[in-house]
DNA sequence: GTGAAAGCGCTAACAG
DNA sequence: CTGTTAGCGCTTTCAC
């Protein structure tokens, strides 16, 4: 592992083919405007050689990199852990990569980091962001805001400020969540309760508020604040349980909640769906298929969440160039969700 | 969103200083060799004008890009799904960013990609590699090593070359293996039974290695190929049962496929640990606190391998960049695994 | 120690 | 349609 062999550059191509270094640079950007025979002789030149252009050079004329941000906030790891964040990020890459556009992951870790990001954002090293807002209070929106980056926001971010201008790409949490409660309401159960999720994040909110579109005067007692993990699961259940012993149907914030209300519900000795029919959200198959029973759950189609996001981001980018003036924002995407039906509802 | 403003140069930064460029330069790059006061004045400056390097201008002279490529092969998109790839990702992400360098993330999808990547890393956009070669076959290896871009692997690549000069950090898969088989030995187990990973990779294989060690003349019934699934450890469990009724523990390749084990066992009518005994290999947390009982297993550390794999390419780096001669390629490190006692034996 | 000057490899007017 | 000519912003000898 030692020479380097040093790569050719435009004036060596131009030199083999015999032409001038605008043409060759030309016919590698798209060959409009040279004619056929020139192009055919360059393209033969670059492929002798093994031209590759020199990025660094192309960037700092054009001020483009053709590289996006994607900024991962994980202040818990709890939503880093899940397979989510995954998938997100292979639509998200797709998308890019179909647009010849390189993914630079920023992974925060807390408050120390944010100023790092905030630097390299306002470095001007990448043409946009895409960015998780996982908390109501995160500082990041903002951060991102001000070093004047095109932006998307993965999930409605949570933002005080006025929200005008802000695109980003959102699941129907409300609407889901409101099939989900339908749902078990036309089993014919009437003590259906509620799960929340974090309240500090907007997907929690929203399928609160979807519950209550359709319980609209439940029994407060039914709703039970948790977190998102199993194990809030758990407590949350065996609150439920001792609060309102009656209840006969659940719908859990997350799969992950109702898995763990689920095996709550067993160790107490409620048959499900019989006595207890439960619901969960995200449709995250290696638990919605490996509960007891499988469980019915609301889904989303998270890759498609984060090709979207990708979507919107260079799409506003292009405009921006071309049109340039008054760059419309680009507008928020609320992706449907659908009831799959198994065996828990 | 619309006035993008343009940044300071060094040139601005200079005549606001009262000095040169190249002091500038020196100053913003460390400093050595500037007098304190002239320090002061260009920070001053610095700070005042909010002045950030231009990296694209930077690379080009230096041809240096503080910026390595991550690469994720996904053939099955199973191995993205879990929690693993999060957590290596978080440690490579931890110790890049503690050295002031860029994560590219190439995750790529099939062979058609392979080009893509191998164009990419060719081209001189990254200073390194770190990647994940998840199967034996893959001809990515290859490619990069083709591309004669410094790189770490993460798991010791399933290489038919030599694999000379190959970095990489794995754990001691076989070394675990044996530990988890001993453990079950330990406990008076005779008819200790093997679910394998998927052997197209090495840690499969190697961890079947390591049950042999311990079992030399195991009866060959004993042990059944898998695929690292929950649904293949059914599969897996099931057949084992058929085979063997008389078994009295089972070693699984990873969690998933013990949760799938151990499943079947349950529904079976076996008593964990009593009638059969299972250990797992990962402790994935989400899995192994979730299953019934709790799992024994053999830890590693996934956020700490990443976290090497970048250290190691970093530190390789480094050196190439001073000794510059004889350098000797980053040797490779396998972490150790702990034994995790829980219910299942 | 500090400044002046020469590019790094490329694109983008502007001529021809 | 093609070539010539300026730089983009920075680092780095090389003089002073």
């Amino acid at each position: 592992m030692t020479g380097t062999a040093p790569r050719p550059t435009l004036e060596a191509v131009a030199e083999r083919a015999g032409v001038s270094r605008a043409t060759v640079s030309r016919v590698v950007n798209g060959g409009d405007g040279v004619r056929e025979p020139l192009v055919e002789r360059v393209r033969k030149a670059v492929e002798e050689l093994g031209y590759v252009p020199n990025q660094a050079a192309r960037s700092l004329v054009t001020r483009r990199h053709d590289a996006i941000a994607v900024i991962v906030a994980e202040p818990e790891s709890r939503v880093f852990a899940d397979p989510f964040f995954a998938l997100q990020l292979r639509g998200i890459s797709k998308e890019l990569t179909a647009h010849d556009n390189q993914l630079v992951l920023l992974l925060t870790e807390g408050r120390d980091d944010h100023a790092r990001v905030g630097r390299y954002l306002a470095g001007g090293h990448v043409d946009g962001a895409l960015v998780f807002s996982l908390h109501l209070d995160d500082p990041l929106p903002e951060l991102i805001q001000r070093a004047g980056v095109p932006t998307v926001f993965g999930g409605r971010p949570g933002w005080s400020g006025d929200g005008r201008g802000v695109a980003y790409v959102d699941v129907d949490n409300r609407g889901g969540a409101r099939d989900a409660v339908r749902h078990l309401a036309g089993l014919g159960r009437t003590r259906i309760a509620h799960i929340t999720g974090a309240l500090d994040q907007t997907s929690a909110v929203d399928r609160l508020d979807g519950y209550r579109d359709v319980m609209v005067d439940a029994d407060p007692r039914l709703i039970v604040e948790s977190d998102f993990t199993p194990a809030g699961g758990e407590r949350a259940m065996r609150e439920l349980l001792t609060r309102c012993p009656d209840l006969d149907a659940v719908f859990a914030a997350n799969d992950l909640t109702a898995a763990g209300a689920l095996r709550v519900l067993r160790e107490t000795g409620r048959r499900v769906p019989d006595d207890v029919a439960v619901v969960g959200f995200d449709d995250m198959l290696p638990v919605t298929e490996q509960t007891e029973p499988p469980l019915t759950t609301i889904r989303q189609d998270i890759e498609e969440m984060g090709r979207l996001m990708a979507r919107l981001l260079l799409r506003g980018l292009e405009r921006n160039a071309t049109e340039e003036g008054i760059a419309a924002a680009p507008s928020s995407v609320v992706l449907p969700t659908t009831l799959i039906r198994r065996a828990s509802a």
